[in-house]
RNA sequence: GCGGGCGUGGCGGAACCGGUAGACGCACGGGACUUAAAAUCCCGGGGCCACAGGCCGUGGGGGUUCGAGUCCCCCCGCCCGCACCA
């Protein structure tokens, strides 16, 4: 007898019994192999969307599998629960932040809890938490004392609507990547990260995470930006000739260029640029329009090349009969080097425009390989690989060796050195907002900067603030920051600045092995735990997190919490979630909710009014194309949510959310369903012995193979994030056993087995109904402790194979032989075929190739 | 501009190391069941043609090979990332 399934209940009812059988509380134990299997944390902001359900079913498919092949997961789950959103809350609703927070964090949980996840809710953890944050404190005053934390005045991004400053990272097109709003520069005190100290170790280690996405790792090489070059000084030649006893520190990547050089320019930021335009307002002037340029990739794409002379000269350290021109130029980078450069427009895209512009020499210096003379008129600067020319003591020498010689004869001569140069800069912490986590230190007008003894952390945010204007809260709470110096006892003033909320994020997976320890973690525990197996999350985060945690574990290691450099072995970044969008006649955005089909099937809105469906985008508040996974989960429960998430497209490629699809997951999910109920009545009780293999029909041995195949292939794609295709092998796995008709008793017990196989493969992607059918299936231990089912390696091989029979590489024919049929069988096989005989007509075989248990090809 | 990726039916996508292109799903068409609809089940869909057969087909053009979606060269289009990085 079939009964309805019962969608709501049935996922209430495990999701109940999971957790009353504390299913998924893993404790260390050194004895078995471990998993540890993550999603990055969410952010409470009080609704999950289409791409947490993503990230966390296909994080729990994966948590499911490895637990079924007997690791012991650990599969967390927390929030991410600093930041400005609360802030923003708190001001527009007058909400207090925390309450917000933890308000947002218990529909959050829940709406999780609905998706029927293998989580540990054991070991949640909330970052604004004083037990989470307090040591974060203690670990930002060990890097203090061990000096890679740092207090620096310095230039830095300030975001004027959010009021805070922001990571050189967090800059997108010279906007705010959190408010939009165009960065200003100024200069303030800041506590800062000694992420360069690692730059090295960071891009090297990259090689070695060999389960990372490439795409990443280049990502992540090329924000660390290491480049190999030298520092030249050229002396400085007033405008009257004669020597101004002030040095120019170039750096180039092309030193070997040297002879090239036809200018000198320096960066608009540049302490000299600075000291002559006090007495010179046209450079001032150029200075100022160099600002208004902006730092947007457009704005610096489109500028031209432009620059000031100075009227000052630079003499060349290597010919010193030669002065080159220095100026002040727009495309030169303050950040970068040293924030000047000599300029050699023959081989540098750049110098070349720029020299055309000034009517500069253009030098060819480099002879590219083959070429006998250098070029009349240079076209594009040239820069590959060659043979030095007009270079002096260069001559002859290819580009990388001359690179060598001129950085050891500047150095003879004390005009240079080699060095290297990163793109990366040390991470700003510091953040004028309430809603972080307080930095430890206090200012002391005798003792300077002193930090807060370790035994009263943590230094707690106070609850009553005032958010109502901009700026900093907690500078202007009436007394939080007054404290006693600890060293002298005086008033002094706390630290008003919070961290940046990167600094949570860079260490939660540890906290995950000991969440309730009282120090930061138990080592035992992330000995044991660490490094996070498998780590999933949106490749949003390629750069900025993933780098922080990197560096961050590092730092911890360095100070001894830990033993690992690498946090995450492994990392997989899933593709955002689409959906089609819609505009009504005034060209205004339609909500999916707002828009349904006439009894034609054109598309209308609410009102009967016309909708014209636009192309398929990636879900976005703006474009008004979100669909609310909850809602899904309402109607159709969350196994078909999970399924349909699965189901369609690589998990690593975006992925078009439609509403038929997800029909499509609730038809499979019912099928599923009365396949299974509909043969209890006919197959044999569970743990019937396995008949031998005579006394099943042809179909039920076939569907035996398929069934076993089908095992085989479904862990190898879950394996290796397949999972569209796992699903695909399920669905004909499916369609085999429902085409299935028994002859025989063992066909009945085939029946079963290939039903229980079936149901145990689906499980990790829809946990609900698969372990009520194993409940159903006779089975009084729950699905999620039985372990994945093992393929008869028997089963895997069939006895005879069709092979394609090609003429001239055409397909005319297939053949069935005995599996490894030697080669003499299957030529006489297919020359045999009388379709084969037709393709060749009166042309008599010059050769067959024969691929054994493939094809066989007949050139004629 | 540089770096990376991707182009396969109406759509999402399969196709391992070069070996029967289009698995599986969606959408669509036909049939069965039904008073009817929904649901379900069965069948069918790359294009073209002189249709028991054949020709063409994986963005375009060339090449290597007995054989190319897959390898090589050139071109076109789209997407992502970034650094005017000297």
């Amino acid at each position: 007898m079939t009964s309805r399934y019962n969608v709501k209940e049935t996922e209430a009812k495990w999701q109940r019994a999971w957790e009353r059988a504390r299913a998924f509380e893993v404790t260390r134990d050194p004895a078995r192999a471990k998993c540890y299997v993550l999603e990055m944390f969410p952010y409470p902001s009080g609704r999950i969307h289409m791409g947490h359900l993503r990230n966390y079913t296909i994080g729990d498919v994966v948590a499911r599998y490895k637990r079924a092949r007997g690791f012991n997961v650990l599969h967390p789950m927390g929030w991410d629960a600093f930041g400005l959103p609360a802030e923003n809350a708190a001001i527009d609703r007058g909400v207090h932040p925390g309450e917000w927070t933890y308000q947002n964090i218990d529909a959050m949980r829940a709406q999780l809890k609905s998706m029927g996840l293998s989580i540990d809710w054991s070991r949640e953890i909330a970052t604004c938490h004083p037990e989470y944050y307090r040591h974060e404190q203690a670990m930002f005053l060990e890097f203090y004392r061990q000096g890679l934390a740092y207090r620096k005045e310095a230039w830095v991004n300030w975001d004027p609507v959010d009021q805070t400053v922001l990571a050189n990272e967090q800059v997108e097109n010279g906007k705010g990547w959190r408010s939009g709003a165009v960065v200003e520069q100024r200069k303030l005190p800041q506590w800062m990260f000694r992420i360069t100290a690692f730059a090295d170790d960071l891009l090297e280690a990259i090689g070695d995470l060999e389960r990372w996405p490439d795409k990443v790792r280049l990502m992540q090489r090329n924000w660390i930006g290491r480049s190999q070059g030298a520092r030249v000084y050229f002396d400085l030649v007033g405008r009257d000739g004669g020597s101004r006893d002030q040095q120019l520190e170039m750096f180039s990547t092309r030193p070997d260029t040297l002879f090239g050089a036809s200018f000198c320019a320096l960066s608009p930021h540049h302490p000299l640029a600075e000291q002559l335009a006090q007495d010179d307002p046209e450079l001032r002037r150029f200075r100022q329009e160099c600002e208004q340029l902006g730092t947007s990739e457009e704005a610096i794409e489109r500028a031209e090349k432009r620059g000031y002379d100075t009227g000052l000269r630079a003499r060349h350290p290597l010919m010193p009969e030669v002065t080159l021109p220095v100026y002040v130029a727009n495309f030169v980078l303050m950040e970068y080097g040293t924030g000047a450069i000599f300029g050699c427009p023959a081989h540098d895209q750049r110098d070349l425009e720029f020299a055309r512009r000034y009517g500069l020499p253009v030098t060819q210096v480099v002879l590219p390989h083959g070429a006998d003379a250098p070029e009349a008129e240079i076209e594009s600067a040239i820069t590959g690989d060659g043979t030095l020319v007009n270079s002096g003591f260069l001559d002859g020498l290819d580009v990388e060796a001359a690179k060598q010689r001129v950085v050891d004869r500047l150095q003879e001569l004390g005009r240079g050195e080699g060095t290297t140069q990163y793109r990366l800069r040390d991470w700003g912490v510091s953040r004028q907002r309430y809603w972080g986590a307080p930095i430890p230190m206090i200012h002391c007008p005798a003792c300077g900067v002193v930090p807060v003894p370790d035994s009263d952390l943590p230094v707690e945010l106070p609850h009553d603030v005032d958010l109502s204007k901009p700026g900093n809260p907690l500078d202007r709470h009436p007394g939080w920051k007054q404290v006693d110096c600890p060293d002298c006892g005086a008033a002094a003033e706390r630290e008003t600045d919070t961290f940046d909320t990167f600094m949570e994020s860079s260490w939660y997976f540890a906290r995950f092995c000991s969440p309730r320890s009282d120090t930061a973690f138990e080592r035992a525990d992330v000995d044991y735990w660490l490094p996070v197996d498998q780590y999933i999350g949106g490749v949003e985060h390629a750069v900025l997190h993933l780098l922080y945690a990197r560096f961050f574990t590092r730092a911890l290691r360095h100070c001894g919490y830990l033993d690992i450099a690498e946090p995450f072995d492994g990392l997989f970044t899933q593709g955002m979630i689409a959906h089609e969008t819609y505009k009504d006649t005034a060209g205004k955005w339609l909500s999916p909710q707002e828009v349904m089909r006439d009894s034609d099937g054109n598309l209308v809105d609410t009102q009967g009014h016309p909708v014209t469906a636009g192309r398929v985008e990636k879900m976005s508040k703006s474009k008004r194309n979100t669909v609310d996974p909850t809602e899904t989960i309402e109607a159709y429960g969350a196994d078909t949510a999970r399924w349909f998430m699965l189901s369609d497209s690589p998990p690593e490629r975006d992925m078009e959310w439609t509403e038929s699809g997800v029909e499509g997951a609730y038809r499979f999910l019912q099928r599923l369903w009365r396949m299974v109920t509909g043969a209890l009545d006919e197959i044999p009780a569970a743990g019937t012995p396995e008949p031998a293999d005579d006394a099943l029909s042809k179909a039920g041995l076939a569907l035996r193979r398929d069934a076993h195949r089908s095992v085989a292939a479904v862990g190898q794609d879950i394996d290796h994030f397949r999972l569209n295709r796992a699903v695909a092998r399920l669905y004909e796995l499916a369609n085999a056993l429902g085409g299935f008709e028994p002859a025989t008793d063992a066909d009945r017990w085939a029946r079963r087995e290939s039903a229980e196989l079936l149901v145990r493969m689906v499980a990790p992607m829809m946990p609900h109904v698969t372990e009520e059918l194993w409940q159903r299936l006779g089975y009084t231990t729950m699905l999620v402790d039985q372990p994945w089912p093992e393929a008869d390696p028997r089963l895997l091989v069939a006895d005879t194979v069709k092979m394609a029979v090609q003429v001239n590489g055409k397909v005319r024919g297939t053949i069935e032989l005995p599996r490894d049929a030697d080669e003499p069988t299957a030529r006489e096989a297919a020359l045999g075929d009388s379709a084969v005989q037709r393709a060749l007509g009166d042309k008599t075989p010059r050769k067959v190739i024969v691929v054994p248990n493939k094809i066989v090809n007949v050139v004629a």
